[in-house]
DNA sequence: GGTTAATAGTTTAGTGCTCAACAATTGAGG
DNA sequence: CCTCAATTGTTGAGCACTAAACTATTAACC
C-alpha cells in the first residue's frame, strides 16, 4: 500500500515536475560555484556584495538588498562583515542622513577584481552543458516565469 | 569611472544572464510556495521529508537526505521535530541495525494528504505563467543542465 | 576469525538568515 | 510649524543549516 499515491490532475503533474528539475538545476549551479567562494573566503551574499559594487559603482544598502535579494537586516550583518575585513566602506549621505553609500576600498576592489573573471569562466564552464541557443530559450522561460511571480495575487 | 566595467566574453555574458535568471525565477516560486508552508506549521525541508514519504512510501533517513539535498545531519535534526509533534516515526530495522526506517504516522498521512493537494494546485498555478509545451521544454533544458553539473570535474 | 574499511545516524559548535521591534531621518498635509 | 507617515538602517531573539567529529553496525579481506 505504500507510495505512488494519487498526485493530482495532468497540468498539476507537469508543473510540479517542471518545478522540480528547475530547483535541482539551480541548486545543482549554486553548490557548483559557490566552492570557490568559500575558498576565497566569501559566502555566496558577500559575493553579491562585492560585485553589485563592481559592476555598479557605489549605492546604499537597501539597493544591494534588492539587488541580491535579501533583507536589510541580513545587508547590514553581511556589511559588517566585509567593513571588519576593510573590503567595503560605509559613508553616511549629507544630503539624506538615513542613506549609507557603500563604497569597495582598494582590497576590496583588488579582491572582487581577482575573483570575478574565474567566476564568470566557471559559469559559462556549468552553463556550456547548454548550447548558446538554448541557454537564450532557458533564459527567456525563466524570466516570464520569475515576473510572473511578482504580479499575482496570493492564493 | 563607477560601473559597467569589463565582464567578459559574450559565452560569458550570455552565461551570467541566464544564470541569474534561473536563480531568480527559482528564488521567486519558491518563495511564494514557501508561504503557505509555514502557514502550516511546515519548513520547506519538513515539508520534503513528509512529501516523499507520502509518495515513495518509508524509506530510511538517508535516502531522504539524497531526495531531498541536504545532509543526514540536517535530517536527523528535521526528524526530531516532526517526531516530537506526533507526525513521523523512527524504526530500527532488525535485519540491519544502522538503519532507521522513517513511517508516517496517522496524523503526518492525514496533515500532508490534506497540504498535498494545494501544493500541487499553488504550483500549477505558479507554473501557469508558461503554456505546457513550453514547461516541458523548461524542464528538459533543466534537466540537462542539472544533470551536468554532477558529471563535471572541479575547476 | 580478526582487523580494516565503509555506511547510517547522532551530536556539537558555529554560521547565516529571518522576523519583528526599534531609532533616526525625511517628506507630506493640515 | 507640527504631527503623521514613509523610508533607511540597526538590533536582538530565534531558527535552519552545515561541517566535522563521533558511535554503532555491517561488510570486506587477508
Amino acid at each position: 500500500m505504500a507510495g505512488h499515491r494519487f498526485r493530482g490532475n495532468e497540468a498539476e503533474q507537469l508543473a510540479l515536475s517542471t518545478y522540480v528539475k528547475l530547483r535541482r538545476a539551480a541548486n545543482a549551479l549554486t553548490e557548483r560555484l559557490a566552492a570557490p567562494m568559500v575558498e576565497a573566503g566569501l559566502t555566496e551574499t558577500q559575493f553579491g556584495v562585492l560585485e553589485a559594487l563592481y559592476h555598479l559603482g557605489p549605492m546604499c544598502q537597501s539597493d544591494v538588498a534588492r539587488r541580491i535579494l535579501t533583507s536589510t537586516g541580513n545587508v547590514t550583518l553581511v556589511v559588517d562583515k566585509l567593513e571588519g575585513r576593510g573590503l567595503v566602506r560605509r559613508v553616511r549621505l549629507e544630503d539624506d542622513r538615513r542613506y549609507v553609500e557603500l563604497q569597495l576600498t582598494a582590497e576590496g576592489a583588488a579582491l572582487i577584481k581577482g575573483f570575478f573573471p574565474g567566476h564568470a569562466r566557471r559559469v559559462a564552464e556549468a552553463m556550456a552543458a547548454l548550447p548558446a541557443a538554448e541557454q537564450k530559450v532557458l533564459g527567456r522561460l525563466c524570466r516570464q516565469l520569475g515576473l510572473a511571480q511578482s504580479e499575482a495575487q496570493p492564493a
